[in-house]
RNA sequence: GCGGCUGUAGUCUAGUGGUAGGACUGAAGCUUCCCAAGCUUCAAACUCGGGUUCGAAUCCCGGCAGCCGCACCA
């Protein structure tokens, strides 16, 4: 029986939480000291877990031909400012001093496009004669601002100010020239980036679905807003999602309908969402507990135009695992505007054609005798007029320090040129397919986990579960514990996660396996000393095999990329009444 | 951050103003055992700090953490 919300919907987070801490796949950090809230630690096989989502996620993007980078964890200030995080990353609250329940406080007053300053939200809390929506008293608290960032410095003492990301995101933005030129200048272009974030959260709750320290899995693709399609479109167009657009409800239809009925705004959007979806689905998350959900207009991220969020239902509700964010050209402008590097692509033309066009020119050679050190200046201003503005007249009046000067025209003229135009440049557009691999990571556990009357098995997929196959003794008999050990020592080589268990009764040792999601159990018995076979046990169907001693990494690589169990070797007979027995 | 409730081995729990018992798990052994059997032995805890008291795990205060509500949530 699988768990759903109906049926045990509490307690199967707490019989989560206990066996991930119980058997190393996650657990509270800092516990000696008494904890913090919202930073968690993962153990042996919450790691070994953990990389292999991480290494499902970047091949599917390799196989995209995205390439990854890495980049510090500490920005300067300046990168946060240009990105638009510590405006929109800062809120202010303000307390009922009566009640005592805290509210933004931009919330409580009508800023009507003023600024949210302190001083502003203060004022405007007393010319208002906002009242507590709770006890309807007046006397509020200071507004006291709460950014969501980490601070530190940079340096000694005094020096700079820097911030811990809140995503990994603006690392790939901060390279985008290095990032062109590695790509040979040819859209689209994508890079991933795995790694740390920071969020100093109010109030974290909730285990891993909500820390202060996370891991992202991010990917941002460049391309040309003027292609309306993406090359590999055709791939995906029958992919069915379930999709919960911002009007309308729940429907599951295909990408390319999806795309047609204008419910999805870009092909490259709905194709990436496509991609997220097979993600997920591949490491263990539900498809018919999982959708896609397009956010509200005032929900969006400040950088984002459409934005589809990846929510999974776990026992706490719907839950956002994933987003795909069509970010237009927000990031990239805003780091030109904010260091002046030219972030910019420039289109080539298949043909170079020539442009005429007239334009003003300052004849230096004159200006610069009359007019001295005011030349250089005033040469420019001259040259910014149009042609329009000067064809025939005796002189031009310039406006130079606030003094008005009359030149005559023997300093300027209009001149025919020829511009040969093989392009022009804009700022590519950015679509952002974002991952909390915490949440998936919880999200897999809570939706592999299966438990029968006690009995609990992780249905994970092989391809993620953090042990491949246990590697047991039936008796405690030496030659056997001695063919058992080269078998998990030559696993451990071949590349096959083992774990050797030599401790307590068969049973007891399938169900250890069992409780961690372990695909295969194989078992070194009395046969296998006269003919070299062991038996191999799948643990979903609990079928047995008896398969040769040879090759057996080989041989267990195969059945957990997908191999059937009976064409392994043959069936072993099974007790039928000491089958599920707990006790006996 | 505010309010309410809570905090005993790895996990789940019993308990009293005189420093703690159980179950499961784990370890060692017995059992010749293919689906959590049994037996023996062992290991392992009162969230932290301060106060009251002869004596505090127990009462009080505070910190930290968890749950719920508010708020927040790229």
């Amino acid at each position: 029986m699988v768990l759903t919300k109906e049926s045990d919907s509490g307690d199967i987070t707490e019989k989560l939480v206990s066996m991930s801490k119980r058997r190393g796949f996650y657990w509270p950090s800092f516990e000696i000291y008494g904890g913090i809230a919202g930073f968690y630690d993962y153990g042996p096989l919450g790691m070994l877990m953990r990389n292999s989502i991480t290494d499902t996620w970047r091949r599917i993007y390799r196989s995209e031909d995205f390439y990854e980078i890495d980049t510090p964890t500490v920005n300067p200030e300046s990168v946060f400012r240009s990105s638009g995080h510590l405006e929109f990353f800062t809120d202010y609250l303000v307390d009922c001093n009566s009640c005592h329940e805290s509210f933004r406080a931009d919330h409580l007053v009508d800023l009507a496009g003023a600024p949210s300053t302190p001083e502003t939200l203060s004022k405007k809390l007393s010319e208002e004669k906002t009242r507590c929506p709770r006890c309807g008293s007046r006397n509020f608290s200071a507004p006291r601002p709460f950014n969501l960032m980490f601070q530190t410095q940079i340096g000694p003492a005094g020096s700079k100010t820097g911030y811990l990301r809140p995503e990994t995101a603006q690392g790939i933005f901060m390279n985008f020239q290095q990032i062109n030129r590695f790509f040979r200048e040819k859209l689209p272009f994508g890079v991933i980036q795995t790694g740390r974030g920071y969020r100093n959260e109010i109030s974290p709750r909730q285990g891993l679905l909500r820390l202060r320290e996370l891991n992202m899995l991010e990917a941002e693709l460049f391309i040309d807003p003027s292609e309306k399609q993406w090359k590999d479109f055709v791939k995906i167009t029958d992919v069915k999602l379930n999709l919960l657009p911002r009007s309308g409800k729940q429907t599951t239809i295909s990408a390319d309908e999806a795309v047609r009925g204008g419910i999805i705004g870009s092909e490259v959007l709905a194709y990436f969402m496509c991609l997220t979806h097979r993600f997920m689905v591949s490491v263990g998350v539900d498809p018919s507990r999982s959708r896609f959900r397009q956010h509200a207009k005032d929900e969006m991220a400040h950088y984002s135009t459409e934005t589809w969020d990846f929510e999974a239902e776990l026992s706490s509700g719907w839950t956002e695992v994933a987003g795909v964010a069509y970010r237009g050209s927000y990031d990239l402008s805003a780091h030109i505007k904010g260091s002046s590097a030219d972030l910019t692509f420039f289109r080539k033309s298949g043909t170079e054609r020539v442009e005429r066009k007239a334009i003003v020119r300052a004849n230096r050679p004159k200006l610069g005798p009359v007019y001295k050190e005011k030349a250089k200046e005033m040469a420019l201003l001259i040259e910014q007029l149009s042609p329009e503005d000067v064809r025939g007249k005796k002189s031009i009046r310039i406006q130079f320090n606030g003094n008005r000067i009359d030149v005559p025209a023997e300093f300027f003229s209009v001149v025919e040129t020829e511009e040969k135009v093989r392009g022009e440049k804009f700022v590519p557009h950015v679509v952002e397919p974002s991952m909390g691999l915490d949440r998936i990571f919880f999200t897999v556990l809570e939706h592999s986990f299966s438990e029968s009357d006690g009995y609990v098995v992780l249905r994970l997929p092989p391809r993620i579960a953090p042990i491949k196959a246990g590697v047991f003794p039936l008796l405690d008999d030496s030659r056997m514990t001695e063919a058992a050990l080269a078998i998990h020592d030559e696993l451990l080589v071949g590349g096959v996660e083992p774990y050797y268990d030599d401790s307590g009764s068969i049973g007891r040792r399938y169900a250890r396996m069992d409780e961690v999601g372990t695909p295969y159990c194989i078992t070194v018995d009395d046969v296998t000393l006269k003919d070299g076979t062991v038996t191999v046990r799948e643990r979903d169907s609990r079928k047995q095999v008896r398969i040769g001693r040879k090759d057996l990494a080989g041989s267990i690589g195969r059945l957990l990329s997908g191999g059937r169990l009976e064409d392994f070797g043959s069936p072993v007979e099974q007790k039928e009444e000491s089958m599920g027995e707990k006790e006996g």
